[in-house]
DNA sequence: CAATCGCAATTACAAATGTAGTTGAGGGAA
DNA sequence: TTCCCTCAACTACATTTGTAATTGCGATTG
């Protein structure tokens, strides 16, 4: 198995980073730039310095494509959200998920769509039959 | 209006010792680091560097009593929660927050109590009108 | 080919963070 | 009254982070 050095944790600039990076699946640092939200752009630089710590950290490789590096993901994104979720959830609620669920439903925009799903989710739990395909 | 310290935002450290003072209301150092869970423990002098830099940053005031500083919150923990858990939406999930609600109910231990009452938060979601019990 | 241009690789760096060690003063033990 | 002990107030510091400036190299243009 792998030695995803020393374990360190994705710091805050960088989990968006890989955020666009999982959307992308693979891309290089001028992608990820250009798939940046508007009204969160970074410089290219920038990004690359992001991007090389987070190679450096284990949770992405790259691969040389003649003359530019292409990035992709070495680890589940549902694993890095769960644990950087879970973090969250300690530091913010002491491990109790249910304040944040209450917060964001509360003062979330949840479309009628969404509730529908969510409530269809609250189901399944008590039903707990159907194999969620989760992870 | 108070000038809270060049708006900068909380530390990941900084988060938990806030939500434990929140707890507390009132409370020394010392009593914040003997509230703090056991899996957490954090060094004396560690609480009190991250207590200082809470009140640099205005989220936080001391008065001395006696011997003693006290602190206690400036801010109300509400906005704090919605400001940090935006930023955490913002930079994990492109700041759609289904997803994350999606997680936390997907593998979240919620209790058949808790899903009750999710489900009567939705359910107030889609009948605006009743007197919701204030707050 | 020589001067440019466009990008990407390196290098830089101050500020912020995580975490504690060191210092100093009030209250008891001898 | 001294000395020691306990605690809280300061001081310290290596890393990490956020963000970019600078350098270097291959393609483009005269």
């Amino acid at each position: 198995m792998l030695e995803l050095s020393k374990n360190r944790s994705m710091a805050n600039s960088e989990l968006e980073i890989a955020r666009v990076l999982w959307g992308l699946g693979k891309a290089t640092v001028r992608q990820v730039v250009e798939a940046l939200p508007d009204h969160r752009k970074r410089d290219f630089t920038t990004v690359q310095t992001y991007l090389a710590r987070l190679e450096e950290k284990g949770y992405v490789k790259s691969e040389i494509t003649g003359r530019v590096k292409t990035f992709t993901s070495r680890v589940r994104p549902a694993s890095v959200i769960r644990d950087v979720t879970n973090d969250f959830v300690e530091r913010l609620f002491g491990g109790d998920s249910f304040p944040l669920l209450q917060h964001l439903i509360r003062q979330g925009d949840v479309s009628a769509e969404k509730i529908r799903q969510l409530r269809a989710m609250l189901d399944e739990l008590e039903q707990p039959s159907e194999p969620t395909t989760d992870d």
